[in-house]
DNA sequence: GAAAACAGTTGAACAAGTTCAACATGTAAA
DNA sequence: TTTACATGTTGAACTTGTTCAACTGTTTTC
């Protein structure tokens, strides 16, 4: 069953009864996305809250110098949207593109309030997750703060190695925010 | 009253009845710190989570290199918390210094759960804030990749010039994840 | 009110990371 | 299969930020 791995996903954070679950994987619907393609680009509005079934996406901002700075990678089984437009229906400043042949269940925007409205639960489990997010956010900042470009490649690679398998060197720098140049010579030095 | 503030800081992202409100700023209790005490320190477990009533506060951590690491500033009308700490009851790597004296209004986690059990539109607040949150760790990232120092220093300032002027340039360091000598030729430069 | 402790400044040498340009290599497309 | 375009590599010069040490000015503290 195709939403078998989103079942598995939120119950990890909160029991659902098996009634509640049907209706809640009801609400999403599956699409497809080629390689290169792009789920969301900035301009516009982000209308789903996506989870990846297949394939990986690459979620970045062309900043004011030009440069691509990836936010995050969402491989299977995670979350990905744009939350500030999502949630106030402002253009998006996010591109989502799928770095292989992907596949992600989508829920929109009413559907997700009607989950919400339907279920406490539902505010639950995307507290939990929002929280848990948090953390991360605030541990790649210090991490930023504490440790040089090399420490924090070499970091990356070992702790996301089937990501950083599917990623090019330029889209590795984009996430550690250094040019594509200096991780070649990082590479060669070491 | 003491709780004007809450109750007005709550019912920004959701709505409540007095009576609620009333049920809700009940499990709150109030503490005072003065200026340079903690009201946490790494190694603690976070067994509260805390609204500012006055005054100010850093939270830091302090690095592999020893260097002081400054996540953020909670001055009044602000939360602060370890979320990773409390929710998992694991000892904290945070410290939460207060900048002056200073007031709070903390909840145990108990009361906490019992809140959330009570009233679901807790779960929404809570989840609407803790996602509100999370866009402004991402545009911090983000800006950490994209601005220079100087740049993030004159931002800083212009931003929150009330926090900034309550702090020392080593702290402002420790917050733009510089070294304070850098920060003060930065200032001298220009 | 003196001593100690801390915050801020400065300079010089250094390390980390950028920029730009040239070239090599791989890969998608016609 | 060749063209075209992206990615990756390298070097040299440069900018940004660090380190360490010495000095000055301010707060605490006893």
């Amino acid at each position: 069953m195709t939403n078998d791995l989103l079942i598995k996903n939120i119950t990890k954070n909160v029991a659902f009864s098996k009634t509640e679950l049907e209706e809640f994987t009801q609400l999403f619907h599956s699409k497809s996305i080629k390689k290169k393609e792009f789920l969301l680009t900035q301009g516009e509005i982000c209308k789903f809250e996506g989870f990846v079934l297949e394939g990986c996406f690459r979620i970045f901002i062309i900043d004011k110098k030009g440069n691509e700075n990836t936010l995050y990678f969402a491989a299977k089984d995670w979350w990905l949207m744009d939350i500030d437009s999502f949630m106030n229906q402002i253009p998006s400043n996010l591109n989502m593109q799928a770095l292989e042949d992907s596949k992600v269940l989508l829920i929109n925007k009413q559907d997700k309030i009607a989950l919400y409205d339907r279920f406490p639960k539902v505010e639950k489990l995307f507290r939990i997750m929002s929280q848990k997010a948090l953390v991360s956010w605030q541990r790649r900042l210090i991490n930023n703060h504490s440790f040089t470009a090399k420490e924090r490649y070499f970091h990356f690679i070992e702790k996301y190695p089937d990501i950083a398998s599917k990623l090019t060197d330029k889209q590795i720098a984009g996430y550690l925010g250094i040019r594509h140049e200096f991780l070649s010579k990082i590479k060669r030095q070491s």
